[in-house]
DNA sequence: TTAGGGTTAG
């Protein structure tokens, strides 16, 4: 075992506790998790007594080989299956006696030595002309088959395989040797072709010729199924994977190390993490040594799952069996942290990374950069930009664009240009409609409407599309400054340009309608929401009728949210409350939060405990967070008057403000306390938090005079 | 691409 491996062990299970802020878990000690440290390990790497391994007596299928693990493994909510966990149930492959029968060939299937062919260079030519002759042609094709250099031995016809692309041509001239009838067409031969045409995602030609082998009593190899199962993955054709594997063991091919990883991807990328483990721990049963790219696969699909239990039981395999990770498997786990929300971990597996001597490349450090925008750590992220530049660290143009990305999420628009500029002085990293996205993200959210313009006439000069994601910052920033006239051109010209608004623009339609002092540009803006979608101007005009009934509001709203992206049905209601409170509909107001609340769209507002209640209201807009203050303060001016009992304490959260959505909340916030005269203040010790106790309750709720704000709940 | 498996962008 290496150092490097083991600092990265310590750091993850020797951590003091201070750290158990970042994990989501409430125990960050290892608690007996769906990973059971197996006791086969202990025999499987034991050099006293290795466990002999017996080839299945008959072919089980695959859900047989399945069934055992399954039911040992925890699914998360099986708690009361923990003791399974803690005692696995009595299984064959615990006692040496009875080996578990092996699930997959621990000798990686022999390729047949490569001789060496004199006329490689002259069939290499060939090979080329046949490759750059018309595509669309087979006459012209076959015109210059003719001319063939050399006879077609097996070798040759080997190496012209192997070297014709794409892979039409490869298909042409594989089925040209068979009607030759020269040889008889091996394995190998359909291997060769069948990796040509999973470069052309060609999968139903890859299973035409699977079948022709069945057919014509041809070998299938692990070579053959791993090929066919990898197409399958890559035309995301899963079920065709798991059928090809399952069929493997149905005819008595063992897979090897290459195929057996090949399915675990497929597992992996299906999300099904418990078929991943089952199938992983009866390999290590079987005596397998997972590589890299199987520890690969692990981290990618624990990554996906911010799994971070997940994550630590593939760092604790590979210590366990002296596997030091390769620059791969480091750039999927510090992927695989981040989306675990564990950038200090990511921060210092990287430091360890660079310390073992292993050179970061493109991909780790968009990784990286990755984790500290998303962790929002400027000084981080800049020190890291820094210090590529210092060690000229390889970057491209998805580096680039992730760095301006981040650069846009955290503000930091000098940055950002100095990235920008850098582009477009580069030769391979050229700004892409991707950066030019970054830059109207950056100008945007910093209030800087008019560069954002600026780089919006730059695309439309250059010709560079501009993105739904571009449209939507640009349309908000144009919003927040009120420049309607502007907002109104820039949504046509993206309607011309075939840009399919989505909700979330929508939700940045009905914002800038919240943010309107004047009907007329209300109603531009409401127009262009319009064309995007009728219900909710519909929905919209409802709420401005006096005569609407709340029943009907409720219908016609539930019908726009269930239309609606799960992402975007908080932002709708939040908007429509601005909206109400921005027309004089309090009343309305109320009656969405009121809904909203019933619809599941904000959990967390309210908390009880013996000794506190609280308010929080970090996840809603301005106007909604008023709205939920006059609510509850209303329901504790009634609970004082029907002298009900109340905790010692009540706060109310807005958050720091750190995030640019919630910026202005706290200030915001604090003046409707002031305009209710609420007997909220600051929180010295908690960030974002207003406290105030019962007895300021009490004396407030029996000496207020009816305030105007709160009259209409009365 | 030289008979098979793993990692980068809202």
């Amino acid at each position: 075992m290496s150092a490097p491996l083991t600092m990265s062990m310590d750091l993850l299970y020797n951590m003091n506790v201070s750290n158990v802020s970042e994990s989501k878990h409430p125990n960050f000690f290892p608690k007996i998790s769906r990973y059971p440290i197996r006791k086969s390990t202990i025999f499987c790497n034991s050099s006293k007594s290795p466990p002999k391994l017996e080839e299945p007596q008959k072919n089980p299928s695959l859900s047989d080989q399945l069934k055992p693990l399954s039911t040992t493994i925890l699914s998360e909510n099986a708690k009361d299956k923990a003791q399974l966990l803690i005692k696995p149930p009595k299984s064959t492959w615990v006692n040496p006696t009875k080996p578990k029968p092996s699930v997959l060939s621990l000798q990686r299937q022999k390729r047949s030595p490569y001789a060496y062919n004199p006329q490689i260079r002259d069939l290499k030519l060939f090979a080329k002309k046949l490759n750059d002759c018309d595509s669309t042609s087979e006459e012209t094709f076959f015109a210059i088959l003719e001319e063939i250099p050399h006879p077609i031995t097996k070798e040759n016809a080997l190496l012209m395989l192997n070297s014709l692309k794409p892979w039409e041509k490869a298909l042409l001239f594989f089925n040209w040797v068979k009607t030759q009838n020269l040889f008889p067409m091996e394995t190998i031969y359909y291997n060769v072709t069948m990796k040509s045409l999973r470069f052309g995602r060609q999968f139903e030609l890859i299973e035409g010729l699977a079948n022709e082998m069945i057919g014509n009593n041809i070998e299938l190899d692990n070579i053959t199924y791993s090929t066919i199962i990898t197409c399958a993955k890559r035309c995301n054709l899963f079920d065709k994977a798991v059928e090809w594997f399952e069929r493997m063991y149905k005819t008595g091919v063992m897979p090897d190390e290459v195929t057996y990883s090949a399915v675990l991807d497929v597992y992996a990328k299906l999300g099904k993490v418990e078929e991943v483990m089952s199938l992983y721990e009866r390999g290590r049963a079987s005596g397998w040594k997972p590589d890299h790219i199987a520890f690969s696969v692990l981290c990618k699909m624990f990554g996906e799952a911010g799994d971070y239990d997940g994550i630590r039981f593939v760092l604790q395999e590979m210590k366990t069996l002296g596997v030091q990770p390769n620059l791969i498997v480091y750039n999927t786990l510090l992927e695989a942290l981040g989306k675990a929300g564990k950038p200090g971990l990511a921060r210092s597996l990287f430091e360890e990374m660079v310390d073992s001597g292993v050179t970061p490349n493109e991909k780790t450090l968009t990784a990286l950069v990755k984790v500290y925008g998303r962790a929002r750590w400027n000084k981080d992220a800049l020190e890291l930009w820094e210090r590529m530049r210092l060690n000229g660290w390889p970057m491209d143009f998805i580096l680039y664009n992730t760095l301006l990305s981040m650069c846009a999420d955290l503000g930091l628009e000098e940055e950002a240009e100095k990235l920008f500029e850098d582009m477009k002085n580069s030769k391979y990293c050229i700004p892409d409609s991707f950066s030019y996205t970054a830059m109207l993200n950056v100008y945007g959210s910093g209030g800087k409407v008019d560069r954002a313009m600026e780089v919006f006439e730059e695309m439309s000069k250059k010709g560079v599309e501009l993105n739904i994601m571009g449209c939507t910052c640009l349309i908000q920033c144009l919003g927040k400054s009120q420049r309607i006239d502007e907002l109104v051109r820039v949504f046509e010209v993206s309607m011309q340009r075939g840009i399919k608004p989505d909700d979330r623009l929508c939700g940045c339609l009905l914002s800038v309608v919240s943010l309107c002092d004047n009907t007329e540009d209300a109603n531009m803006v409401l127009g262009c929401l319009g064309r995007a979608n009728p219900k909710l101007v519909a929905f919209i005009s409802l709420l401005n009728e006096e005569g609407t009934k709340f029943d009907r509001l409720k219908e016609e709203f539930k019908v726009i949210l269930t239309d609606a992206q799960v992402d975007s049905r908080r932002p709708f209601c939040n908007c429509l409350i601005d909206i109400c409170r921005k027309r004089n509909l309090k009343e309305r107001g109320h009656e969405l939060l009121y809904l909203g609340t019933i619809f599941g769209l904000y959990p967390g507002l309210h908390k009880k405990t013996t000794g506190e209640w609280s308010l929080n209201v970090r996840s809603l807009s301005v106007g909604a967070a008023h709205t939920a203050l006059e609510e509850w303060m209303t329901s504790l001016s009634n609970i004082v008057e029907r002298e009900e009992a109340l905790p010692e304490l009540f706060s109310a959260y807005t958050g720091a403000g750190t995030h640019k959505f919630s910026q202005g909340l706290a200030s915001a916030f604090a003046s409707h306390i002031e305009k209710l005269a609420a007997p909220f203040r600051l929180s010295e010790d908690r960030v974002g938090c207003f406290v105030a106790t019962r007895d300021d309750i009490v004396s407030w709720a029996q000496s207020r005079v009816p305030s105007p704000a709160l009259t209409v709940l009365n």
